[in-house]
DNA sequence: CCCCAGTCCTGCGGGC
DNA sequence: TGCCCGCAGGACTGGG
């Protein structure tokens, strides 16, 4: 599933596209299930057609193509989105076709199997409603050990769950919290607000570790085959996987404990429970 | 404030 | 062998 390595890896694969201009925008062709578009799909259409990309960014787990004169198109993978300048997987969940004359690729695309993405064309104006900190916190790479305290020290929530929250961090999901508490050696169901001060210098460490080691993998692709880079091929960082997917099998860190598999939030978490010591301060 | 369950969606794998 | 069901979880919503 896309998280921040992800989306940062589909970035840097489409970065080509910048200074190519839109002449042709396509929705959903064949039968597969119109993911949601805002405005109209016609709308998006008739506002990118003919306009310039002049960048490709990112905020946390989105996507920001930029259009001159046109807006931000932000686009949203959720669990099975791609963005690709190649090949997609099957013709039969392609969800966008952009047409490029110019510099670069001859063409920008998002797939999707599950049709969960979102794409949203939004005007410069309307920044802030989809992308400031009512709904997206400081982005995972950028955020400050302070910051960072500052947001969740409050929280009686467990430090597992409160990751995910895109509010307080952005670019975090179920994957990568497992693997930064991992790091961190700080026990997932342990509450923000009982986090010491060498914990949050820990976790904000771990955070800024995980996920970059992880874009130089070009992120996870898991068993489902799933997530794929900008050209279609695997990301390597499973292999690196420290506790996520693993249950049951020794801790590669410590050698000394299984690692266990609990759900919180209705999500799986994955830790060890000898290197993430619950009292452990 | 925070938590939980439900919603969207498809493909896979376990169980019978 | 085949079918059904549950599960995977990102973002969001509504109820408590």
């Amino acid at each position: 599933m896309p998280e921040l390595p992800e989306v940062e890896t589909m970035r840097r694969g489409v970065l080509g596209v910048v200074g190519s201009t839109i002449e042709r925008v396509e929705f959903c062709r064949g039968k597969c299930k119109p993911i949601q578009v805002s405005p109209s799909p016609a709308a998006v259409r008739k506002k990118l057609t003919g306009r310039p990309i002049v960048d490709i960014a990112r905020r946390g787990k989105r996507l920001i193509v930029v259009v001159a004169g046109a807006g931000h198109l932000v686009i949203e993978p959720r669990m099975t989105g791609l963005v690709l300048v190649a090949e997609p997987p099957n013709q039969e969940h392609l969800r966008l076709r952009m047409e490029l004359s110019g510099v670069g690729e001859p063409e920008l695309l998002f797939w999707d199997r599950r049709g969960l993405g979102t794409v949203r064309l939004v005007a410069d104006g309307d920044l802030e409603t989809f992308l400031g900190p009512d709904r997206l916190g400081p982005d995972a790479l950028e955020i400050s050990a302070e910051q960072l305290s500052a947001q969740l020290k409050r929280s009686r929530r467990a430090i597992k769950v409160a990751l995910l929250d895109q509010r307080a961090v952005a670019g975090i999901g179920n994957l990568y919290a497992s693997e930064i508490l991992h790091l961190a050696t700080i026990h997932p169901e342990r509450r923000c607000d009982r986090l010491t001060g060498p914990q949050w210098d820990r976790l904000h460490a771990a955070i800024g570790a995980v996920l970059r080691q992880a874009i130089q993998y070009e992120g996870s692709t898991l068993s489902d085959g799933t997530y794929r880079n900008a050209l279609n091929q695997d990301g390597g960082y499973q292999n690196q996987h420290r506790v996520y997917d693993r249950a049951g099998q020794t801790c590669r860190t410590c050698g000394g404990a299984e690692v266990t598999r609990i759900v919180q939030a209705q999500r799986s978490t994955f830790y060890c429970g000898n290197c993430q010591r619950k009292g452990r301060k």
